[in-house]
RNA sequence: UGGGCUAUCGCCAAGCGGUAAGGCACAGGACUUUGACUCCUGCAUUCGCUGGUUCAAAUCCAGCUAGCCCAG
């Protein structure tokens, strides 16, 4: 029969060139694509930081799919990235949260809208250069395992997949630590071996994005309000909610003498409440928008590994159903910073269970 | 208007005759496929102003200016 056909999601960077050259070696028949998201075409032939979604990404894969002599295509996905990346990063500012891009552009853009596409041009699967690993669990269940190298784990950024995304997924990357990854580019001489890693959020270069929001809110951007304590005793004003998120300390401009941090976002009364580092922990949390990976559903408490946010190491949580769409989280630790809009994984293992959006 | 007190980096604040601590804020960097956190580095040739004493003053003296507190 012919081979499997895969496409693989070319962002430029070493990982996913690597990923491509591993799958060809590994007897795939390999695509490549590359995404293009928010920047414009003249743009994409800036010579930028590059890495997940850089400038230079286009140029760079390419170089790398004629090495690798493989059939290379730009795909557009700006309308889809809009919608569900952009517009959601946006509105979740505006009202006070702090959202993830990075896995909203996972689910419905990398994942989602490439996989359709994907599947249209007779793809079998899709593949990307994240450090992480699919595996058919025992119970038939697809779940996102962490990569061999808990140092480049992504598999926090992962949690948002559904089953039949995971199922036609491939991440060959997973089994390698970053140096040999690189090591494979220098010894394959793709022309991208020495990229810098990529970050900050990829749609706002210069990370001044509360400027971005301002821009693209327009009018809706939320006014200079008070910086209060916990008590309402006014320490002075603040630029706009969109400037602070939960658990920061700089950039508020208060010279109290000591670390101060924001603890608390009102939107409805514009006020950013500030308070002292022990201020700013806590035992619980809600969460919802849920999705179950390595787990089919949860119906009685389970103690669990939580991480609340990318580079988080984890806290061991009971997890509680509090109603159909809402998970309770009671750590054995208090954790710093629960942030609503920011997502909490859960973990077996290096398995990932699920996860949720943090409400409170 | 009498009497007393205080004036040191944007904020707080050491210093008490020997050639400007520290904290906060701020800036830059590291870390990082999110926002944060954390870490590193930088940050007053100058001590309200003007004179004087001294080898030497932010530190002593005088005057001026400003603010604060008591009296009226």
């Amino acid at each position: 029969m012919s081979k499997q056909k895969v496409v693989v999601g070319m962002s430029g960077g070493v990982d996913s060139s690597v990923a491509a050259y591993l799958l060809k070696e590994q007897g795939y028949e390999v695509i490549g694509v590359t995404m293009q998201i928010w920047q414009d075409e003249d743009e994409t032939a800036r010579e930028e930081n590059g890495g997940c979604c850089g400038l230079s990404a286009v140029e760079d894969a390419r170089r790398v799919a004629q090495t690798l002599d493989i059939p290379y295509y730009v795909m557009n996905f700006k309308h889809e990235f809009k919608d569900k990346v952009m517009d959601y990063f946006v509105a979740e500012y505006l009202q006070g949260r702090t959202p993830n891009p990075c896995i909203a552009c996972n689910r419905y853009v990398k994942w989602e809208s490439l996989l359709k596409r994907s599947m249209d041009i007779g793809a079998d699967y899709i593949a990307t250069g994240h450090y992480a690993r699919v595996e058919q669990m025992a119970n038939g269940r697809y779940a996102i395992r962490n990569s061999v190298t808990a140092a480049k784990d992504q598999t926090y950024a992962l949690y948002n997949l559904t089953q039949f995304q995971l199922e036609h997924t491939l991440m060959p990357v997973g089994a390698y630590t970053k140096d040999e990854i690189r090591q494979i580019a220098v010894d394959q001489y793709l022309p991208v071996a020495h990229k810098p890693d990529s970050q900050e959020i990829c749609f706002v270069p210069d990370n001044d994005y509360a400027g971005f929001i301002s821009r693209e809110a327009g009018e809706k951007v939320p006014p200079p309000g008070n910086f209060v304590t916990r008590d309402g005793e006014i320490l002075g004003q603040h630029k706009g909610i969109t400037h602070y998120t939960i658990g920061q300390r700089r950039g508020l401009g208060l010279a109290m003498g000591h670390h101060i941090f924001v603890t608390e976002i009102r939107q409805s009364t514009n006020e950013v409440v500030i308070g002292e580092n022990e201020d700013v922990f806590s035992s619980v949390l809600h969460c919802n928008q849920l999705n179950f990976m390595g787990m089919e559903d949860l119906r009685e408490p389970r103690e669990v590994m939580a991480k609340i946010r990318y580079a988080h190491r984890g806290e061991k949580c009971i997890l509680e159903r509090v109603n159909e769409g809402e998970i309770r989280c009671t750590f054995g630790e208090p954790v710093r910073a629960v942030t609503p809009g920011q997502a909490v994984v859960f973990y077996e293992g290096e398995y990932v269970l699920g996860g949720g959006t943090i409400i409170y």
